[in-house]
DNA sequence: TCGAAGGTACAACGAGCGTTGCAGTTAGTA
DNA sequence: TACTAACTGCAACGCTCGTTGTACCTTCGA
C-alpha cells in the first residue's frame, strides 16, 4: 500500500543489480508494480530517486548492524571466540545483504557522478556510523586490557577488512556458512595475533 | 600511430570514468584521436572491446606489481621494515594506476553484466596473478622462520587488504605520500602483530 | 607509378530512455 | 453520497547511443 516503500524497494533492486546508468525507471515501476508516473510524484527525478534508495539502504543495513555490534560486542569474556561469532554474525546474509553490498558496489564505482554531498551523507548513515560503533566496542576492550589498539578507527576498519574483504565480490559471492566461518575464523585470528614470527 | 593501444589507452579512460553502460564509443574515438569506425575494425563491438581494456589494463599493471614484488621481497633482511617499503611502493600511484582502480570497481560494479569466461581470465592474468606471487613470498618468509603462515594465499589476501585497503575509494582517493606510509605503517603493523593482548 | 590496406567523414537506422502532460480511475474521507 | 488525493495508462518529445554502409583519402611497399 504504501508505495513511496515499495519504489525504493524495486529501485534498490533494480540499481543493486543494474546500476544507475543501466537501471531504468520504467523496470524499477514495473518491479515495485507501480506506475512510473507515480515515481515522478514521489522523486524529483531518476538522481534523486537513486540517492534516496541508497541512503535508505544504507540506513537499514546500518541499524541492523548496529544492532549486532550492540548484542555481541557488549559483554566480552572469551575474546577470540565471541570476536568470531560476532564476525559470523556481521556477515551472515541478513535478507536484502546481498542487495546491499551489490548496491554498495555500484556506489564506488559511480562515486565520480554522484554530488559529493550524497556522498558524504551516505557515508555518514551508513558505513561511518557502523564503524564508529565497531571502533567503540574495540576501544573498550583495549581498556579492559584485552586488546591493544592506538586508533580504534583504523583498527575498526582493519577488523571490518579482515572478516569481511575475504571473499571475490565479483558473481553473487553466495558463501556457505561453512567457507562464512572458516573466513571470520582466520581473519579473526589474524587481527588478532597477526603473522608474525 | 599504433591506433589499436591508442583505442586501449582511451576506453581505458573512459570506462574507467564513466563506466560500461555511460561511456560510449563516440567518446572513446575522440579520446583516442580516432574514427569511431576504426573502432569497430579492430573489435566486435562494445562488448568486446570493454573486455579487451580491461585484460589489457590488468596485464600491465600485474606486470608492475609482479615486479615491484621481486624487487622487494626477494631478499628481506628487516622484515617490518622491509614490508613497510613494499607496501608503499606497491601503493605509490604507478601512471596509470589511479584509471586502473577506477577500472576495477567498474567490473565489481558491472560483474553481473559480464561473461564469467572473461571475467575468470580477468582475475587470472590480474589480482590472482599477483596474489600467488605475493603468497609465494610470504611462504618463502615463514620457511626461513620470519612468519608463521598456514594459509599464504589467505595471508597474501590479508595482507594487501590491510595495506591497500586502508581508505575510502570514493571520489578519486588521492593520498598524499604521508597518509600512503601511514595507511600501510599501520598496516603492516596489524599484520605482524595483530591487535591482541 | 600502382595498388592495397587501413583510416576517415558522414549519414542513416532503429532502439531505448528520461521526462512530461493529460484524461480517466480508484479509494478513502467528510 | 460527494469530494479529494493519489494512482494509472498512454502517448509523445527530444535526446543519446550502438552499429553499419559507403565513398573518399592517406601511406607505403612492390
Amino acid at each position: 500500500m504504501d508505495k513511496r516503500q515499495a519504489v525504493l524497494s524495486g529501485g534498490l533492486t533494480v540499481f543493486a543489480r543494474d546500476g544507475y546508468a543501466r537501471g531504468s525507471i520504467d523496470v524499477i515501476a514495473a518491479e515495485a508494480q507501480v506506475s512510473s508516473r507515480t515515481i515522478y510524484n514521489h522523486f524529483q527525478d531518476k538522481a534523486g530517486l537513486f540517492r534516496a534508495v541508497i541512503q535508505d539502504s544504507a540506513q537499514r543495513v546500518a541499524a541492523a548492524q548496529l544492532e549486532i555490534v550492540d548484542r555481541y560486542l557488549r559483554k566480552v569474556t572469551e575474546l577470540e571466540a565471541d570476536l568470531i561469532e560476532f564476525g559470523i554474525a556481521w556477515r551472515t546474509p541478513i535478507p536484502d545483504y546481498a542487495e546491499h553490498s551489490a548496491l554498495v558496489r555500484q556506489v564506488n564505482a559511480e562515486a565520480g557522478h554522484i554530488p559529493q554531498e550524497a556522498i558524504d551523507a551516505w557515508q555518514e548513515t551508513g558505513p561511518l556510523a557502523v564503524r564508529r560503533a565497531l571502533a567503540d566496542r574495540l576501544a573498550a576492550l583495549a581498556d579492559e586490557g584485552l586488546l591493544r589498539v592506538e586508533d580504534p578507527m583504523r583498527a575498526a576498519l582493519h577488523f571490518s577488512l579482515l572478516i569481511s574483504g575475504a571473499n571475490p565480490s565479483y558473481l553473487g559471492a553466495r558463501m556457505t556458512p561453512e567457507e562464512i566461518t572458516e573466513a571470520v575464523t582466520t581473519g579473526v585470528h589474524a587481527f588478532l595475533h597477526g603473522y608474525g614470527r
